[in-house]
DNA sequence: GATTCCGGTTGCAATATCTGCAACGTTCAT
DNA sequence: ATGAACGTTGCAGATATTGCAACCGGAATC
């Protein structure tokens, strides 16, 4: 709508890429360089872009400090931490936490098994949209034309042969989905990757977010990855109420019924490549 | 400069105090609403505001997104690089820089006396990592548990009679190298090496890599090496600081305080071979 | 040591772009 | 129903933005 503004938030994705020089940016904008360097400056004097001793381009602290803001605003989050992470500790496997805004489906957070620290490294990536568990949960949910037009406009990438391949079977699945209460991913991403999530609600019975359980097929089957359902949807459930406002449940965020009955997996197999040396 | 995308960048730290509707926005802009509306779209186009269901606007998931794709492509290389050379003009000695992956520590950059780059032979080889200075630093900000089962599954090679001799010194020396946010190797992988270091930290205070600087004994002694310490510390934060998106601080980055006395040694003839850090 | 190249920076005039206004919709509460 | 509150749109005027071309300053080249 607005031009400048427009090109000038252009060129903060084109920086996320990787540092840039200003007529890489000119170039990539479409403009005259005179005019990509006032709307760096610009851009500068916000923080929202960081000028290298070499002169070029990166984003800067204050995008940093605004995205910070930006996940604390989205207070599900924060709730639903502690739950994932008893989750995976329960099941040892990947935890996905995720949202639907503006026609994509983000992961905001993450819990990994072997490597806690790397937390962050997937967060933030718009999900396979037409295929993951925790898409679909968030789409089923969304008002009946919304969902149609979402559903007609997206293009369906075969990743495997169990990819979603087109709009009618999205729609007939997110019926499914929006049936059962619950959803899944068979290798539709990734071959060997399976998933099973489940939806949270807000206290007016809207899916605001979803969560699910993730992992290889070497490790667990299906079936058994299916056998998580139980506790995936208690989770999921758990974060629901705290959310909703009820009560914190504070029993089930530590570590609740000890019930090993509900958990298949074994920890996954640590492979200390023996380092040192 | 621009006028309207200064406007524009103006809301995003607004919104950041909490979800705002368009008179509020307008108001605090100071600007007519149906500029305030045209900005906002401009910037909900971008995926950097979100508008929830009361209509009333907030920073976008998006955002994140941003930071987060950022964050993977951050090079903590390239950024230190000038650092490490920098501190190597200053005390003349070997810096290391290193990162952990995998349950190891592997040197990612070097800077020696007289060849200021050139380094991709060492890169990559995998430090001796119960007594590298750098290890201790990488290693002593893992997770607890993690840090834990690491430790108890390496080997403790005696490459001296100082080298760390088992799982218990090491935790024991990891907690000091955390409380004191430096870490040290005298002597412990090659007798006649001595190291200083300091870690580097991302935006969320995690240690994400640690330099170092190594000499051998008959050019500095401990005690000598030891007073680098300061300096090693401030590169090492001018990194961190840097790598975070931080402020410019472009002055440090050149020769910041010309302080002679913390500079112990003349160049080093010698560089240690396949060093320990 | 001069010259050329490369990239960034600045002044300026033309005009495309943005702005504020005022009228219009829509929703909600009275 | 009526009114208020808030968001939205069309428009004309004016301002802010743009591209150009010239200008620098450093690095590489001859």
């Amino acid at each position: 709508m607005s031009q400048t503004v427009d090109r000038a938030l252009s060129i903060l994705p084109l920086l996320a890429e990787g540092p840039a020089n200003l007529e890489q940016v000119a170039t990539r904008l479409g403009v005259h360089k005179s005019t990509a360097l006032r709307l760096l400056r610009t851009l500068h004097e916000h923080g929202m872009v960081y000028r290298q001793q070499d002169q070029r381009y990166r984003l800067g602290a204050r995008l940093f400090a605004l995205a910070q803001e930006a996940v604390e605003n989205l207070d599900v989050r924060e709730i639903a931490h502690p739950h994932l992470v008893a989750l995976n500790e329960r099941c040892g496997h990947t935890v996905h936490l995720a949202v639907y805004e503006e026609n994509e489906v983000l992961y905001i957070d993450k819990v990994e098994s072997r490597y806690p620290v790397r937390m962050y490294s997937r967060i933030g990536k718009p999900v396979a949209i037409t295929v993951a568990a925790v898409a679909k949960l968030l789409l089923a949910d969304l008002p009946e034309p919304e969902r149609r037009t979402l559903a007609e406009r997206l293009t369906y990438p075969a990743y495997t042969p169990r990819s979603t391949p087109n709009a009618a079977a999205f729609l007939k699945e997110l019926a499914t989905v929006r049936e059962q209460g619950w959803a899944t991913d068979f290798g539709g991403h990734e071959e060997s990757i399976n998933c099973v999530g489940a939806p949270i609600r807000g206290a007016d019975g809207r899916v605001v977010a979803a969560c699910s359980v993730s992992a290889p097929n070497v490790v667990v089957t299906a079936e058994e990855l299916l056998s998580l359902l139980p506790l995936v949807r208690r989770t999921a459930e758990e974060i629901s109420r705290e959310y909703s406002g009820g009560a914190p449940v504070s029993a089930s965020v530590s570590h609740a019924s000890q019930n090993p009955s509900q958990v298949t997996a074994e920890t996954p197999e640590k492979r200390a490549e023996e380092t040192s040396s």
